[in-house]
RNA sequence: GCCUGGGUGGCGGAACUGGUAGACGCAAGGGACUUAAAAUCCCUCGGAGCAUAGCUCUGUACGAGUUCAAUUCUCGUCCCAGGUACCA
């Protein structure tokens, strides 16, 4: 045995034994319990970093120790390969999205085998491939049949210098990232997902979702964000001049008149509002921007030109959730007013860029008094406030002296008959009213809004759908799939798809009429859509009749453990649950949900460094000291920004080949999952791993003592009570607790930072005692007990360097990975003494060790005989003496 | 802005359901071994103070509160991260 750890040699001897024998590959096999363990593959953006390390060790040990309990482990691997970023670096590097992508593909491979992670590598799929992405094409079509996409215009990032669509990462400031162009909205005719039908259901099984945290469950409950409120009608205030009259000449009459024959089929204003309690304090009303009574009710008026400069500058602006919030709450009156049903006060019209088409019915009844954005709206164009809620216990409220608005509850004031009335009362009785009278219901509202899935991007998969001027949209014949992406394209410099301007792929003969100059569709899906399946397609990734093969996904899903960066916790997850809920509408699958457990990690987070001249720079091309850094290339200073996740984009990334060359897979893996529990965020530094080439070695120096001086015992492994010497019974109580702690830290909450510290105690327990050739038999075979398990423990951790001192311990009966994982005996966990700490007046005064039999009245006497314990009781009364059971007595005096 | 988390020594972190704060490891300092170095092993290690075998006070972002007892529960404040619908 060498007298250290070798990983260069050793690892690769493992991986080409493991890849040899097929030892990961998963088929069906009904007599064994299947566990689908999946990590969320990635976007091949060039070599893998830190954070997929950390994802895919904590994903990897999950799966050898399954394996070593038994179960049917499906452990598979591929690649999110459709993306923006490809085309970026197919733009700068002047290559093409996919022989960029296939490189880092084939880069990215090797590191996760150089990993050793046990993957079935002959289920490898990539989405950019046809064969992956025409079952989404399929999938498309049976959709469009059962009406579950629909298109409509909805707006873009538009870059007037480039002519090209932005994606929000690539607005810096409001402007263009490659030009510094102020970017405008563009309307768009896109397709989107009815993913609202699924609203409801998506949100109520998220409380059926255990093996969740909790924290993601929340997070989609409140971008689902369902509110029950009613709907109210405020009938538009149609002026003098709509009554008959005979002066033809009136200018408003005749605008008057063509709104009415245009645009207004109704002359109310809906709202929804989830405090009808307030109505009577409703003092205007505030309508989006896109909302189409803006435009119909300011024509005409001296306000039009105003409102039109208004809805103009708004549409230019970003239209991000974060953007949006960023602006100054403003508006303009539109020039008309309307009437509240409850008091018939005439409410003016604003349009206002807080008010979101996308949200409720586009339209808000502003209540200042008890609405915080309506209250800044009203004090900004001094609109009337008045009060209609009136807290208990709180002094009257007078709009002329209120500073802020008041939400809380209370009793209606200001509300005719409803005055006196609890506020929560008066929703449903107001809402009854209204809705009797016929201007009101009761509505439900969500904030979720359907998934636009067009882009205007070359690099996805392509909607097959073909656009006819006699038959409109036609769908593409499902034989005629896959519609494959042209790969003789070039890359427009302005950042463009090609897909418009090639004419080959665009001209189309309509499947339906036969006209031979319709147009296929140019746009592609949202990448977001392949990674809404993926997880099935690996049940039967080379089925080429259909998406799946039902068997296999009935055996393989749903997916016992799902891990991944809490970043997905809401977009990837929410629409793969959607996705499920899609098949199963469709009748494909029997079930609904994906992932019956998740496990989020936290984010590994590393500074980004920027150059003046050079941009983001990666770590290795700044050197940093005293907290200051300066460019290699250039020698300028450098800024050093906030610390945030790591990606390519930013180039704040960490290789893990540098760790790799010095000290191997089994390390690197080691040392992350040493270093922080899976599911807190991670702020990068190698410090540590140091400590753990240490700990390896120590446990490797360990076997090799044992293997020399107990050649000739067996490992114990029977009864606690058996053994007599102390050194030995005490390392065997120790290695029984360390098995459990192990189990219990993996099982319950894959801590596995705990799990190896546990380890490193055992280890250090061994080295604490006597242990050599003149060693008793019986600490000898306890010894060598404790160092099986402690490989045992170590397998799913460090499998290379387990299965090389497995195999050098002599194990005949197979590899390490096809062992049984280690379990402990409950009679070997037990001490017979405890210690019992002594507080006085809540502060610890000292400590006692005591049968671990003892009953709480002799520790409480014991507690109270203890010298220092007198020295601090002595001529003060006890008013209460507090026994925690086998822990502590806290004296209070 | 909004939603969700988080904040503990010089550093990564530990502490079960409210019951010994700092396990395990890193870094640092001191020592042993060695011709030397590496490796290895041993000791110290939150802060302050004192009459220094030890003892006392203080300490888990900050400020209040509940409790015999709070890193843990409640309220408020500050800071950091993730998401915010076209980054994936």
């Amino acid at each position: 045995m060498d007298d250290r750890y070798n990983p260069e040699k050793v690892e690769s001897r493992w991986q080409e034994y493991w890849e040899k024998n097929r030892i990961f590959r998963a088929s069906e096999d009904e007599s064994k319990k299947k566990y689908y363990l999946l990590e969320m593959f990635p976007y091949p953006s060039g070599k893998i970093h830190m954070g997929h390390v950390r994802n895919y060790t904590i994903g990897d040990v999950v799966a050898r120790y399954k394996r070593m309990n038994g179960y049917n482990v499906l452990h598979p691997m591929g690649w999110d390969a459709f993306g923006m970023p490809a085309e970026n670096a197919a733009i700068d590097n002047k290559t093409h999205p996919a022989t960029w992508t296939y490189q880092n593909i084939s880069t990215m491979k090797g590191q996760l085998k150089r990993m050793g992670f046990s993957y079935d590598w002959e289920r490898e799929v990539a989405t950019c491939k046809p064969d992956y992405y025409r079952w989404e094409q399929w999938l498309f079509l049976k959709m469009l049949e059962k009406d579950m996409v629909y298109r409509k215009e909805s707006y873009v990032n538009w870059c007037e210098h480039c002519q090209t669509v932005l994606a929000n990462e690539q607005v810096e400031d409001d402007s263009c990232w490659r030009c510094g162009e102020m970017v405008q909205q563009k309307k768009l005719f896109q397709w989107f997902f009815r993913i609202t039908d699924y609203a409801e259901d998506l949100l109520i099984h998220c409380d059926k979702l255990p093996g969740w945290p909790e924290k993601v469950t929340l997070m989609q409950k409140n971008w689902i964000g369902k509110s029950t409120g009613s709907e109210i009608s405020f009938k538009i205030e149609t002026d003098a001049c709509n009554a008959p009259c005979n002066d033809t000449s009136c200018k408003s009459k005749e605008s008057n008149k063509d709104i009415n024959k245009t645009q207004i089929k109704e002359d109310y204003i809906k709202v929804f509002t989830t405090r009808p309690d307030t109505l009577f304090g409703a003092t205007f009303m505030c309508l989006a921007p896109e909302h189409p009574l803006v435009e119909s009710l300011s024509k005409g008026t001296e306000q039009e030109s105003a409102v039109a400069a208004f809805v103009d500058k708004i549409s230019k602006q970003e239209r991000s959730s974060s953007s949006i919030e960023k602006y100054e709450k403003e508006g303009v009156f539109v020039g008309a007013w309307c009437i509240n049903p409850a008091n018939g006060r005439r409410m003016p019209i604003y349009t206002a860029n807080f008010a979101l088409m996308e949200y409720g019915t586009g339209a808000v009844m502003s209540v200042p008094a008890h609405d915080q954005r309506d209250f800044d709206f009203a004090k900004k164009y001094n609109l009337d406030i008045v009060v209609v809620i009136q807290p208990k216990d709180r002094e009257t409220l007078d709009p002329s002296t209120m500073i802020e608005a008041c939400p809380d509850p209370g009793v209606l004031v200001n509300s005719g008959k409803y005055n006196g009335m609890d506020n929560f009362e008066a929703m449903d009785k107001i809402t009854s009213w209204l809705e009797k009278e016929g201007l009101g219901k009761k509505t439900i509202s969500f904030r979720l809004r359907d998934w636009g899935i067009s882009r205007q991007r070359y690099w996805g998969t392509p909607i097959p759908v073909i656009h006819c001027e006699s038959c409109g949209v036609v769908p593409v014949p499902e034989s005629d799939l896959p519609i494959t992406l042209p790969e003789d394209a070039h890359l427009l410099d302005n950042g463009g798809s090609p897909l418009p301007t090639l004419d080959f792929f665009k001209q189309a003969a309509c499947p339906k009429c036969g006209r031979t100059d319709a147009k296929r569709d140019t746009d592609t899906m949202d990448t977001f859509v392949e990674s809404s399946w993926y997880f099935v397609r690996y049940c039967s990734p080379h089925c080429s009749n259909a998406m799946f093969d039902k068997d296999a996904v009935k055996y393989w899903m749903p997916v016992d453990q799902y891990i991944g960066g809490v970043e997905h916790a809401i977009l990837h997850l929410l629409y793969s649950r959607y996705f499920m809920r899609v098949l199963n509408t469709l009748g494909l699958i029997d079930f609904k949900e994906p992932f019956t457990n998740l496990l989020t990690q936290g984010m590994v987070l590393k500074e980004t460094l920027k150059c003046p001249e050079h941009g983001y720079l990666f770590p290795e091309e700044a050197k940093i000291s005293d907290g200051k850094a300066s460019c290699t290339k250039c020698g300028k200073d450098v800024e050093i920004g906030r610390v945030i996740k790591m990606s390519k984009s930013k180039k704040n990334v960490i290789d893990p080949n540098d760790l790799l060359n010095k000290y191997g897979a089994d390390i690197t893996r080691l040392f992350c999952l040493f270093a922080s529990p899976p599911e807190k965020g991670l702020e990068w530094n190698d410090d540590g791993v140091e400590g753990c080439y240490r700990f390896i070695n120590r446990v490797w120096r360990l076997a090799a003592l044992c293997m020399d001086i107990a050649k000739d015992v067996k490992a114990y492994n029977g009864p606690l009570a058996e053994l007599s010497y102390s050194d030995a019974k005490k390392l065997y109580t120790k290695a029984h607790q360390t098995i459990k702690k192990v189990t219990d830290d993996i099982e319950g909450s894959f801590h596995f930072n705990t799990a190896i510290s546990a380890v490193m105690e055992l280890v250090n327990a061994m080295y604490s005692i006597e242990l050599n050739a003149a060693s008793s038999e019986e600490v000898k075979s306890v010894a060598l007990f404790c160092i099986e398990h402690i490989i045992l423990l170590l397998s799913p951790i460090v499998p290379h360097f387990a299965e090389e001192v497995w195999e050098l311990m002599g194990k005949k009966s197979g590899t390490i990975t096809e062992q049984s994982w280690s379990s402990y005996r409950e009679d070997a966990l037990v001490t017979d003494e405890i210690l019992v700490v002594v507080q006085i007046n809540g502060k610890l005064r000292s400590k006692f060790a005591i049968d671990a039999n003892s009953s709480d009245e002799l520790i409480q006497k014991t507690a109270l005989a203890d010298e220092v314990v007198q020295k601090y009781i002595e001529g003060k009364d006890i008013k209460k003496v507090i026994v925690v059971k086998k822990k502590l007595v806290n004296i209070v005096v």
